[in-house]
RNA sequence: GCUUCCGUAGUUAAAUGGAUAUAACAAGCCCCUCCUAAGGGCUAGUUAUGGGUUCGAUUCCCGUCGGGAGUACCA
C-alpha cells in the first residue's frame, strides 16, 4: 500500500490541496524521528501560526490507528511512525507474491522508446571509453522493459566516412589475409593507425577513391568493407554477450545513405536551407546556436545529416513515444541542433527526443589515444577481473564447483557495477587499482551478500512464512524490510532520470542494511516465528537484490 | 571570446529546497569455539569563493576563481 498517500488523506489543512501535501510529505533522516513527515512552514503563512503550532495542532487532531501508530510535532515537523507489524507482513508478503516482478510495472504498455547507444565503430577495437555507452544503454533498456515498455535497441554502427577508403587503402598496400584471419580487428585496426602516420600524398587521394568506390557500389571495395565489418561484428559480439547486452537493430549510418536526400528536400521546401562558404547550413543563430551544416561546399553530407534521416526514420518505423541517444557529453551542442532543427521542420516529436549525456574515459597520464598506444582495450579489463575473481575464489573457496564461471560473473560484474555506480556525467580516470577492488561499495559486495542469502536458506530447508502478530521487528529488521519496500520507487526515479547508478547505488544500501542485520539478529537460532519472519526478511531481501542487479546487467553466483 | 557541464573528508563519490551533510577507499584499532571475514564495529576528517531568493540552500539565481567539453564543412 501506498502510506504516504494514507497519511496525506488524514490530514486536513485548510487552503491547501491533498496532493500538496502528498508531495509534501518526507522521510527523516533517522528512524528514531519516524518514517514519514511532513514539514509545516510552508503552512505558516496561509494559517497565519507559526510551524511549530501547525505541528502541534495537527498532531492533536490526527488520531493513531492501525497504520499509523504514533504522531509528534517535532520543532515544526509532523512526524509519522508506522504500524511496523503490519508494515512489514504487508512489505514481505508483496515481494513474495511478485518474485522476480517485484519493482516492476505497466506503466508503459503500450508506449514504444528507442535507445540508441554502444555504436561502435567498423574496424576498432573496443576501448574502455565505450564501456559507459554501451552498459548505461543497456541498463535503460532492461530498466524501460521492466517497467512495461516496447523497447527498441539500436546500435547505430560508424560505418560511413572516408576512413574506410583510408583502410581499404591501407589494406592493399601492406595488410595481409594470414594476418587479418588470424588476429581479426586488431590486424585491421592496426593497418589503419598505420595509414594515419605513413600515407603519402597520393595513398590519400587513393583513399578518397576507394572510399567512392565504396558508394558506388564497386565490388571488390564492398567485398573488403563487408569483411571487416564481420570481423568488426563478431568481436564485438563476444563481449556483447559477456556482458549480456542486446540490439534489435544493427541499423548504422550507411543505412541511411538513400534516406538522407527526402530530409534535405524537406528542409529547402520550408525555407530553412541557406548558403554559408558554399555549404548548405541551418541558421540557428537566434537560439544561441552555431549554425548546423547539412551539406560540405562539395555536396556531400554530415554526421548531422544522417541524424536527421535517421530521427525520421525512427519515428517513422516505430513511432515511438520517447528516442534516446547514449552518447557522450562531447556531443551536447550536436544533439541541441539536431533536436532543434527537427523542430523548426515542425515535428512536434521533437520534444520526444533525448540526449543521455554521459562523462568521459581517461587514463591516469591523460586522454586516450590509439595512435601511441595509449589506450585500454575492454577485453583486457574484463578478464583481468576475471582471472583476479578467480584467484580470490581459489584462496576463500577452493572446493567450489564451477570455479569458472562464478569468476565470470564477479569479474563481468565489477566491470560493469563500477561503469554504473556514479552519476553518469561524471568523468572517470580508468584505473584498474579501482576497477579490481572488490571491497565496499562494488558489485561484488552486493554478489557477495546474495551468496550469504542463499547459503542461510539453503541451511534452513523449507519453512512456512510467518509473520507474528504483535512481534515489534527489531530496528535492523526493519530497517532492511523498509529499504526493501522503496525498490518499485527506485526503479521510477532511475527510469525518469535515465540513471541508473540510482540503482547501484540502491542495492549498495540494500546491501549493507542486511549485512548489519545479519550479523546483529541470529536468523536460524531465532525463537519460532520470528526464525521464520527473519528467513522470510532474507528471501525477500535475495530476491530484491537480484532484481536491482538484473537490472544493471549484473549475473548473480548461487555460491562464491 | 562565447556556450555548456563540473567543483563536497587525504581519495572516489551520495544527498525530491528540509531536521545532526551520508558512504566507501586509504590510515589506525577491535571482532571468526558464532548462519560465507569478498563481512561487521570503533577512531579521525568535508559543501571552492562573494552576494541574492527563502522560515530553511550542497541543491535555485547572479558574480569570481579553478577544471572538463564544445564552438562550420570529422564522427
Amino acid at each position: 500500500m501506498d502510506y504516504k498517500k494514507y497519511i496525506a488523506q488524514k490530514i486536513k489543512v485548510v487552503g491547501v490541496s491533498e496532493e500538496e501535501i502528498y508531495s509534501s510529505i518526507a522521510v527523516p533522516p533517522d528512524t528514531s524521528m519516524g518514517d514519514y513527515a511532513l514539514p509545516c512552514f510552508k503552512f505558516a503563512k496561509v494559517l497565519r501560526s507559526s510551524p511549530v503550532s501547525i505541528a502541534q495542532k495537527l498532531a492533536q487532531e490526527i488520531a493513531a490507528d492501525d497504520v499509523i501508530a504514533k504522531i509528534t510535532a517535532v520543532n515544526g515537523y509532523l512526524n509519522f511512525a508506522i504500524n511496523r507489524g503490519s508494515f512489514v507482513a504487508d512489505t514481505l508478503k508483496t515481494i513474495e507474491e511478485q518474485g522476480a516482478r517485484y519493482g516492476s510495472s505497466d506503466m508503459g504498455a503500450g508506449k514504444t522508446i528507442c535507445i540508441d547507444y554502444s555504436s561502435v565503430n567498423i574496424a576498432k577495437p573496443f576501448h574502455i571509453g565505450h564501456l559507459s555507452t554501451t552498459v548505461l544503454g543497456s541498463s535503460l533498456y532492461k530498466i524501460f522493459s521492466f517497467l512495461g515498455y516496447n523497447v527498441v535497441g539500436i546500435n547505430h554502427l560508424g560505418d560511413y566516412g572516408t576512413q574506410f577508403g583510408k583502410l581499404i587503402c591501407a589494406y592493399k598496400h601492406w595488410g595481409n589475409k594470414e594476418d587479418v584471419d588470424r588476429r581479426g580487428i586488431f590486424a585491421v585496426n592496426e593497418l589503419y593507425v598505420r595509414f594515419n602516420s605513413e600515407a603519402t600524398e597520393d595513398m590519400e587521394r587513393e583513399a578518397r577513391e576507394y572510399f567512392r568506390l565504396i558508394e558506388s557500389g564497386d565490388k571488390e571495395a564492398n567485398e573488403l568493407f563487408e569483411w571487416f565489418k564481420s570481423l568488426t561484428l563478431k568481436y564485438v559480439d563476444k563481449i556483447y554477450e559477456r556482458l549480456d547486452v542486446k540490439f534489435d537493430s544493427y541499423n548504422g549510418e550507411r543505412f541511411y545513405t538513400d534516406k538522407m536526400q527526402p530530409v534535405i528536400d524537406e528542409l529547402k521546401a520550408k525555407n530553412l536551407l541557406k548558403e554559408s562558404d558554399g555549404a548548405s547550413i541551418v541558421d540557428l543563430e537566434e537560439y544561441g546556436m552555431p549554425p548546423c551544416l547539412i551539406l560540405r561546399s562539395d555536396g556531400a553530407s554530415l554526421y548531422a545529416t544522417r541524424d536527421l534521416a535517421a530521427a525520421y526514420y525512427r519515428k517513422k518505423t516505430y513511432d515511438f513515444d520517447k528516442c534516446l541517444y547514449v552518447v557522450a557529453y562531447q556531443q551536447n551542442l550536436h544533439f541541441k541542433q539536431i533536436f532543434k532543427v527537427l523542430e523548426l521542420l515542425g515535428n512536434d516529436w521533437a520534444k520526444d527526443m533525448v540526449h543521455v549525456a554521459y562523462g568521459m574515459v581517461s587514463l591516469e597520464d591523460g586522454a586516450m589515444s590509439t595512435r601511441n598506444g595509449r589506450v585500454v582495450w575492454l577485453e583486457d579489463v574484463i578478464d583481468k577481473c576475471v582471472e583476479k575473481a578467480y584467484a580470490v575464489l581459489q584462496e576463500k573457496n577452493p572446493d567450489l564447483e564451477d570455479k569458472a564461471d562464478i569468476a565470470e560473473k564477479v569479474g563481468v560484474g565489477a566491470v560493469i557495477f563500477g561503469a554504473l555506480y556514479n552519476s553518469k556525467i561524471k568523468d572517470i580516470v580508468f584505473s584498474y587499482d579501482k576497477v579490481l577492488s572488490f571491497d565496499g561499495e562494488t558489485g561484488v559486495y552486493c554478489q557477495y551478500t546474495c551468496a550469504r542469502a542463499r547459503s542461510v536458506l539453503e541451511k534452513a530447508g523449507a519453512f512456512v512464512a510467518a509473520y507474528p502478530a504483535g512481534y515489534e521487528a527489531e530496528e535492523q529488521e526493519f530497517e532492511v524490510v523498509k529499504a526493501l519496500s522503496r525498490f518499485p520507487a527506485i526503479v521510477k526515479d532511475a527510469a525518469e532520470k535515465y540513471e541508473p547508478s540510482i540503482i547501484a547505488r540502491y542495492a549498495v544500501d540494500l546491501s549493507q542494511k542486511f549485512n548489519k542485520f545479519y550479523f546483529d539478529c541470529k536468523i536460524l537460532a531465532a525463537d519460532d516465528g520470528v526464525r521464520e519472519l527473519r528467513l522470510c526478511i532474507t528471501r525477500a531481501t535475495l530476491q530484491t537484490l537480484e532484481n536491482s542487479l538484473a537490472l544493471l546487467g549484473i549475473k548473480v553466483p548461487e555460491k562464491m
